[in-house]
DNA sequence: CTTATCCCCGTAGCCATGTACGGAGTCAAG
DNA sequence: CTTGACTCCGTACATGGCTACGGGGATAAG
């Protein structure tokens, strides 16, 4: 389903992955993404392999990711680590799942402020406030 | 349930609040706090009111609203402008909305991700990396 | 008093995550 | 070939959110 790419210049590289050609730059600098061997006097050429891999840190950032974890992420991909990963996504989602609930209480807090609002009662205390109190 | 603290120094507001003295400091520039009068020739002194503020903030911006926004929130529940203050009420109901999908699309991505990884079956690689490749 | 600890305030620096710039080399269409 | 677009590489700048530093005043314990 995914179209193959090859011998992508850095630009198209960017444009097939969606992301700015800077971007991938700084990315390689960070270690997320390799740079490529460059034929001499020539220019890099990338593959389906570099698009799939930028996916993959777009993906994980896209998660909650930090690029630091996202570069951990890759190197457990040399192999078997299936704790050490899942141990990864089990933080980051009760991460996640905290702040569902945080935000659960802070739409019915807003949605009461708006519905007093319209009703014009007094402005004494806000529920926005009071909803968030230890809301760590 | 909360304690009641009165005439605290900035320091022990900060430690009241878990936050660094510099980061009030801060926050203060950003009109996020504050700054009470400083008594002639003396420091300043701080109270619950402020140490629920700053837990106010606090909790606003783990659910991802920029220091920004937090500001336009605080205005929005300090005033008597009822029209001004429902609009942006209105306004930011539709974010939390959108940040609550957000955060339900990313819960389901990441216990899929964690089931995958716990169910393997002699892969020869973790399955939460190879479900990454390509999750948009 | 003295001294240790804290406040005040301004300015400067740091980290994460990119973006922008500029001069020299490379490529490909006409 | 020439020309215009693109690559390479290093460096600088941008933005949000803090964090540190430094020199001078205030305060409280001994
Ligand atoms: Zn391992
Ligand atoms: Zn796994
Ligand atoms: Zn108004
Ligand atoms: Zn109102």
């Amino acid at each position: 389903m995914q179209p193959i790419y090859e011998h992508l210049t850095i630009g198209a590289f960017a444009k097939a992955a969606g992301v700015n050609v800077e971007t991938i730059r700084f990315y390689q600098r960070k270690g997320l993404l390799l740079e490529p061997d460059k034929p001499y006097g020539s220019i890099r050429r990338y593959g389906s392999a570099d698009v799939t891999r930028l996916q993959f840190v777009k993906s994980a950032q896209n998660l909650g990711f930090s690029l630091e974890e996202i570069a951990a992420l890759l190197r457990l991909s040399e192999g078997t680590h299936c704790d050490e990963a899942s141990n990864l996504a089990e933080h980051k989602l009760q991460v996640v799942r905290k702040k569902m609930a945080d935000l659960a209480r802070m739409e019915t807090a807003l949605s009461e402020l708006v519905r007093a609002c319209h009703g014009r009662t007094g402005t004494v205390s806000c529920p926005l406030i009071a909803s968030l109190q230890g809301a760590s």
